[in-house]
DNA sequence: CCTATGCAAATACACAGACATAAATTACTT
DNA sequence: AAGTAATTTATGTCTGTGTATTTGCATAGG
């Protein structure tokens, strides 16, 4: 029962998830302190503290000094989804990826946007449409607006060979973003750069990215007919 | 600059990711040691070390042994949306949740789910239609399937009162599941249930769940028109 | 020039001990 | 009875040390 050897912290957090699986160590119940399994594990409390700190990570056992550690009665799985450039996208495919910029104009920033920018009323943002093709067949819409206040350089950027998503990766590598998905139907240049008929259940993600605190871009992705976001958890 | 004392493994991780935000330490670039950080910011080599894995669980940076630490060149940010019972979602936005019974039914499991559930030719599955509203408002409908060998007792339940949803959930609270989003015209009984005009665009998220390696139920829940699935990074 | 092998460097993990911190419990006061 | 202060306790974190493991690199052999 007690004292196993030679358990490693991946052990230790796999037995617990394994005695909360099958109910040893019900919903809502109270698991021995750190103390108490490092003695039944025969290993360090440290060892036992990383275990439960993976397993309070996932959401499964939450913690509380002087409370201990409990099951938490209904887990809130978490989808950690990837969010990738779309030519990565593509060429994990194996499809041929081509960008093609539709046009690129300086416009002062429409009200809806203002807000989600955090910019006045006049401000200039630089608008982009773009088409990212999947073997020369229409993959995703992308219409961009970008705060020029944010990443002045952005006005020396003309976006004909490099998209704007992997621009801004390389410029902004490491942003925070809030992101919607949603189902839309194909109008106006939707339809005709997606080559689909009118009213067509498309999907689509927007996005706005923060850098620092700071408002750099909203983006609008919408991807072809059928396409389907997958992920795992 | 050095030597700074009583720094935490936040305060570490923090400043760290400052420098590469930065680009003091630009991407692709190599890191001091472990040994020299800890040296740098006068703390313990364990300390410096859980600062740069929670880095490296989050995709910040990479580390090998003897390769050291390096800034990634292409971050994969992953956004972490969390799944949560539609019962909750609607009682989030201060609204009334109200479930219903559309159908249940054993069926044959036909051909396409087969694989999905592991089954074979002829198996029987539990298959269940299901409405979610709010505030009177039809706001998801469910269509689910469930794998009576991996839970037996599920034809005990009526389903009239609680949903298969939270049901599940309670019965395997810990599972795995693969995810599905996109977007869908609504027809046939979706069009019907969700009130809707035929072909409108709706969101929908498939779902297949496995405990224990072993598959449990696949669920379709279509949401009504203008749903937005939101979340940060 | 390519491959196998051994060494060294850096991270990965573990341990025991210590102190810090938050919160549940108890004791005490009003 | 209600509020408040002291105590206790489980987790949170840090330290210093030690061992294990991976892997980059150099060197030797074919």
């Amino acid at each position: 029962m007690s004292a196993q050897k030679n358990m490693g912290f991946q052990d230790i957090r796999d037995e617990v998830l394994n005695r909360i699986q099958t109910r040893i160590w019900p919903q809502g119940s109270l698991l021995p302190t750190e103390l108490e399994l490092a003695a039944e594990f025969g290993c360090a409390r440290a060892t036992v503290n990383r275990a439960l700190r993976e397993l309070a990570d996932e959401g499964i056992i939450t913690r509380r000094r002087k409370g201990g550690t409990r099951v938490v009665t209904t887990p809130v799985k978490q989808a950690k989804l990837p969010i990738t450039v779309v030519r990565q996208t593509i060429e994990d495919m194996n499809a041929e990826y081509r960008y093609a910029l539709v046009s690129r104009n300086m416009i002062n920033c429409p009200p809806w946007l203002q807000a989600k920018l955090g910019l006045q009323e006049g401000a200039q943002v630089l608008h982009l449409n773009c088409m990212h093709h999947a073997d020369n067949r229409p993959f995703q819409f992308e219409e961009r607006w970008i705060n020029t206040d944010t990443v002045p350089h952005v006005v020396d950027q003309d976006f004909l060979t490099v998209g704007p998503n992997e621009w801004l990766l390389s410029e902004i590598p490491f942003s925070n973003a809030e992101i919607a998905f949603s189902a839309v139907p194909a109008t106006g240049q939707l339809q005709e750069f997606l080559s689909v008929p009118p009213g067509t259940p498309l999907f689509q993600l927007e996005r706005t990215t923060w850098f620092q605190n700071k408002p750099v871009t909203f983006v609008r992705m919408t991807f072809h007919q059928g396409y389907q976001m997958r992920t795992k958890y």
